[in-house]
DNA sequence: TTGTAGGCGTTATCAA
DNA sequence: TTGATAACGCCTACAA
């Protein structure tokens, strides 16, 4: 269709070296302009200190000159570090992680780091498969929702540093945000409005943070006295939203959490298409505040996690780690809170 | 404020190793179980055939017994090839992506190769720092959607196989879709319709693709006899489609295509908010019919763009490239398609 | 502060 | 078919 011209030239097994022939410089051809031995250019280049201002420059000019890039490759060899961080996001299409990704890449920019990211779509085969990979080359992982299961997780951890986001696993670090704080609001207001039966729209069973979730709603329900029941459970899309609709409203609750945003968009586009009134007839509230959660009729009213500080978060920690070797660096406090948008509303007579 | 727990003990230097103290197997390891030379070790796994059966079997046992896995880094030294591939896309948050992340991550599974994902945040700078950073280690490189100038990305092709995705570059291969196909079918339904007058929002200056799309717009009116207008440009988001609102309502067309969806929906908000009907007043287009088109009221009538097969089209390309050295296979054919939503309708009389 | 020399784990060349 | 041996590019004791 469009161009097909030759995006390069092979040339055979040389493909180590650039391909336009020359043999990539090293540290013994800046060595050489710069008069040096090639120990002293390592030095210079890795360890900024070590050697003498005046020969430093002259390094620095030399690689300059020559365009000198490291050989990744041979710089891990010996030191086993590649300056990159593995993140496996469980699914790339939940755009709640779009703010984990940018979190942790911008964190990852600022202290020299690269990010290599993954996703598992929601499986956990493929979620160790990718770790294992992953953790072959980073000195780090990050696992956002992971499907893995605990002892995966710990095995993993034994070998580099690992943080789990949205989880809680023994003797793995971990970053998870309180979801109490948004979850009281969001039930003292649907008290509020006179809302006395609540309903949970569950995600998958393997997920630590739907069941976080139940649990907070459950015990701030019972606070307030209001019935609390979970309905339903599914895969954390839009699909398994709309497949939770039936399950609704079979039950008596006038206001209806789901796991995530995405399956709340979900059961109201199912709910409003079998003719449904949303909010006049049935609240609907989501978790995380995704994008596209207000591009909705009604904009959904949702909990808000801290998906930035998700990743900036657990990037610092790996770092740490990393750093430390051990870190005894304490988690920041993450909060998340109440956005009330128009899929909330008084409960019906 | 949640486990905060030491994830794995640092031993100081030696990095390299597993955290639990004992070296990792090598080949050598291998060698000594199976009674043979490193050598073959290195020959039974890498290049399957090159020993005898027998051999062959008590290596791959021993190799199993003592759970080897491959050095990546020192595999890459000599060979310069790390079964890896690049892939920068302009915006992680724009969903147009995710199937393009999807198509090129299953089409480097299937052939047992890594994809490494980074994104550029629709800066040309960050794009080329994260392409040098790439090439480095990766064996090839998609570029979505770059900011990057012809001149910069021709000379990142001079290095490693490079593929660029909704965009031309003289000299470098290059996966595009037919715009034509999906933009002829709109403009021939919003003629029977009775629109005369359309006009286009742009996207960013340097989007190859932008212009792409005008140039089919305006082919396709002209050839219709239609008048067809740019009124405005801005970047490619929600919040960029918001910023036309106000070109678009002072000019004259009825009905108006976005360079992407994400514009589209912004602008149909932004125009909704000021009492704008969609679409009786006014018909509303975009392009790519990603995620969350169909979110909102009324839904988005798009031209879709075969997302996933950009992303598996590219990989597949690189791969190629790699194998054969150079590559002269075509690009499959690629084409939009209309979809036709409620932001359509009648132009008003 | 700088030079010397050995090693990181694999692949590749050359003999045997 | 297999074994010995030299790269690959960099880092790091150790010695000077």
């Amino acid at each position: 269709m469009t161009d097909t011209s030759n995006p390069g030239g092979g040339e055979g097994p040389a493909a180590a070296r650039p391909r336009n022939g020359k043999q990539a410089t090293t540290i013994y051809d800046i060595a050489e302009l710069a008069g040096v031995n090639p120990s002293t250019v390592s030095r210079a280049l890795s360890t900024p200190g070590r050697v003498s201002a005046k020969t430093q420059k002259r390094i620095e000019d030399a690689a300059a000159e020559l365009n000198y890039q490291v050989n990744v490759f041979a710089r891990a060899l010996p030191t086993g570090r590649t300056r990159t961080i593995g993140l496996i996001v469980s699914d790339i299409t939940n755009p709640a992680f779009f703010d984990v990704i940018r979190g942790a890449g911008t964190a990852a920019s600022d202290h020299d780091y690269t990010l290599m990211l993954a996703e598992s779509a929601e499986s956990a085969e493929l979620e160790l498969t990718a770790a294992r990979r992953l953790l072959a080359t980073v000195d780090g992982l990050i696992l956002a929702s992971p499907r893995l299961a605990d002892s995966e997780i710990q095995q993993l951890a034994a070998q580099k540093p690992v943080v789990v986001v949205n989880r809680n696993v023994e003797d793995v670090a971990s970053v998870v945000a309180d979801t109490d704080a948004g979850v009281a609001d969001a039930i003292r207001h649907l008290a509020t409005l006179g809302h006395r039966h609540i309903a949970y729209v569950a995600g998958p069973d393997r997920s630590w943070m739907s069941k976080r979730r139940w649990e907070s709603i459950k015990a701030r329900s019972d606070w307030s006295g209001i019935e609390a029941t979970v309905v339903a459970s599914g895969v954390p899309t839009v699909d398994g939203g709309r497949r939770s609709a039936a399950a609704v409203r079979e039950g008596s609750a006038t206001a209806v959490f789901c796991y995530n945003d995405l399956m709340a968009i979900g059961l109201m586009r199912e709910l409003q298409a079998a003719g449904v009134r949303i909010p006049e007839e049935l609240s609907i509230l989501g978790f995380d505040n995704i994008f596209g959660s207000d591009f909705t009729t009604p904009p959904l009213s949702t909990i808000k996690s801290p998906l930035h500080e998700y990743g900036a978060g657990a990037l610092r920690y790996v770092l740490d780690a990393l750093d430390k070797g051990a870190s005894d660096r304490a988690m920041p406090s993450l909060k998340t809170e109440l956005v009330l948008r128009g899929s909330t509303g008084p409960a019906p007579a």
